[in-house]
DNA sequence: GAGTGGTCTAGACCACCGG
DNA sequence: CGGTGGTCTAGACCACTCG
């Protein structure tokens, strides 16, 4: 019989069964790794190699120093990013196309959520050359900086997702809100709508790619765990010109990310209410 | 000064170093891990995870029994999602909305990669879940079968994605191109609109998750590699109906997925040409 | 057959968490 | 304080690839 496969391959499915039975409920501690590995007679690396698999497939969060516990399934979180925000098209319900602080509350109250978020954050850096990219700084300038206002948004008194949108330094002098750290309670489209640039297009970008540090702290994570999705949104005025650059990080499972095109049913708009 | 970041960390960080200061070169394998943990004069083990690090950065690329090689940068392939291929929109250049065969080919060669593909693979198989409710097959239908059409494409000679498209066996019967092992030149789209079903929406989903054994195989990677990014699109017809669902799985980097809404510059459709 | 990474062991010490 | 997971060692054997 043998059973070719790597133990710890073995024990992770074991693992696995006994989540998909309920023998281990969401929620609920996994026994410690110490007593796991003298269950099965392995030593502990390989049970951290198991352990390990079932963080990867979302199975299973660890909490350095605390223990390891059985992923409780969350009714996602539907983020519909091609809301119609660029014109008449904007009925309620459609989408929040991934705004700033209110529409997002309202957004995940409409879908039976509580919501809220962190004040934002602002900083003016450095321009990192994707930053300079996505904006459309001259490249004869010397040392390019860029306004980053930075928030944190929670869903269900759980971390979300962390956003981080970044200006041209020329216009948070024109548009000062952009510098303080309070939200725009309009949104930033409608406020820098007011400032002269009216939002008429964007071009989304997704990437999966690990955590950095930060992000594993705010999400509550250890080291080996899922993937993030990034997802860009660079998006042009009325002159063609790149005003904008949001990037949110999402941790995959608990949301669900979407785009939707042309003619769809009613019920699909709706899912996630 | 003792430099509390674990060993392996500050190994990671020198290796990914000496890559971005070109002393180890794209393409280069690194040197045996042996080799590595007597240099740093380490354990094996360390270095194995200072290594996992680096891949799932994305940085090398393991080949198991073979060695761990620096990630040749790639111009990336430009996958415009939403294409205006839903009526008369259709302007050549402007994203080929993840078709299969012929129309990924052209737009490889648009943006000057050569591409190829393999020939689908068809199977007849038991639902999943997720594959009846995205196709809308009634809940008392006792043993749901759907067919499934699967292919594996490439760019510049490499594994670029694999394609899995679903359909209800209904329609296979209706539409008999779909049960055969042979692309569909004229594109899925074309072929079913002449069996009864235009395209009018689609919902497009965004998903990362670690790939599987299959997927692992055919991108030719090692364990503790990048996860890869999962697409699923739903395809509606003129009566609100669902009738395809395609899943395309990435591997990040290589790609560079995106979708474009409202008025974009013109470069900004022309990159990646 | 030599070289590679993958798995595995049986220990050890540490840092952080909670009561 | 005891309990947890994180790091690390110094070995071992295996499976696979390639010349």
């Amino acid at each position: 019989m043998a059973e070719m496969r790597p133990k710890y391959m073995r024990i992770a499915a074991d693992l696995q069964g006994q989540i998909e039975e309920g023998v281990l409920a969401p929620g609920d501690q996994l026994p410690p790794e110490k007593e796991l590995a003298s269950h099965w007679d392995v030593s502990a690396n390989t049970i951290k190699k198991a352990v390990n698999e079932l963080r990867k497939g979302g199975h299973v969060e660890t909490v350095p120093q605390k223990g390891s516990f059985v992923t409780k399934p969350v009714q996602p979180f539907v983020i519909t990013l091609n809301h119609m925000d660029l014109g008449e098209d904007d009925v309620p319900g459609r989408g929040f196309g991934g705004g700033e602080g209110k529409a997002f509350v309202a957004e995940a109250k409409r879908q039976k959520h509580e919501a809220h978020f962190s004040e934002p954050t602002v900083e003016v850096i450095d321009a990192k050359e994707a930053q300079i990219k996505a904006l459309g700084i001259p490249s004869n300038q010397p040392h390019p900086q860029v306004v980053r206002r930075s928030q944190e948004r929670f869903v269900g008194g759980k971390p979300n997702s962390l956003q981080h949108s970044y200006f041209r330094l020329e216009l948070a002098i024109k548009a000062q809100a952009l510098i303080k750290t309070v939200d725009i309670g309009e949104g930033t489209v409608a406020y820098l709508q007011s400032h002269g640039h009216v939002q008429t297009g964007y071009e989304d970008e997704f990437d999966a790619r690990p955590p950095t540090a930060e992000e594993l702290k705010f999400f509550g994570l250890s080291k080996d765990s899922l993937a993030v999705i990034e997802h860009r949104r660079t998006a042009y005025d009325q002159n063609g010109e790149p005003f904008r650059l949001t990037v949110t990080i999402y941790k995959p499972g608990t949301n669900k990310i979407r785009f939707i095109a042309g003619e769809v049913p009613h019920e699909v708009w709706e899912r996630g209410s």
